[in-house]
DNA sequence: ATATTATATTCATATATTCGAATTAAACAA
DNA sequence: TTGTTTAATTCGAATATATGAATATAATAT
């Protein structure tokens, strides 16, 4: 029963093993977009684009809407960009380690 | 430059979709286990078990610390418990949403 | 109808990931 | 030293994922 719930997270973590994927969430990140407004911020072609949109649509990470001809998407939850977010502390911290400890070692070098 | 943050989040992500490396987090969530702790509570070989240990110490996820023949592994840092646990409720939110959706749609029919 | 612009899909290939089986290593006891 | 227990690694096959190229679709204008 528990198991279910493991199996979609771990489903939804799949949309964000992809460098585009997280740059395209960031760039929702302050509201909608269209594809093409997207497109040059990523420097991506856009048949990729739009199977990375795909993607993400598909674990509703994103939703559109369409007006006209154009298609804009959005974060479809808040709690999405506050988890990406903490995670990203989470890695600024371990670099802020990793550089304090090679400045350790450097230091130790020279004496 | 900030590509580069992209890339590792990408690479921390990774280590979430397994349901069983998320098994393993949860199952750590209250404190440290070792090894043979965690393998009944999985129902998985010990080899595959050590695989997945390797990816979340790889990435940092967890980390280790000896103790005799024992090997008691932990969560690294408690922001990623916290983002798993706000992934988990949007999850748990769509869910609900998806269960509305489907008794509305019961709703309608017998109308 | 046809053209145009915006976006999505399909397919093929390259690459990455997963897991079981077998083996290895590390700590300790006898 | 040998054996035992605990945990990690290596390797190969199956499976999944990512990307470019080509094509398709949808909305609108002419």
């Amino acid at each position: 029963m528990n198991r279910k719930i493991f199996e979609l997270h771990a489903q939804i973590c799949q949309t964000f093993t992809s460098p585009k994927r997280l740059e395209i969430i960031y760039a929702l990140c302050d509201g909608e977009k269209t594809v093409s407004e997207l497109a040059p911020l990523l420097v991506i072609r856009q048949a990729n684009l739009s199977q990375h949109l795909a993607v993400l649509r598909q674990k509703k990470v994103v939703v559109t809407r369409r007006k006209g001809v154009n298609i804009y998407y959005r974060i479809a939850h808040p709690k999405i960009l506050q988890a990406c977010d903490i995670m990203r502390e989470v890695l600024l911290e371990q670099i802020a380690e990793d550089e304090k400890l090679v400045r350790l070692i450097k230091k130790e070098k020279k004496n």
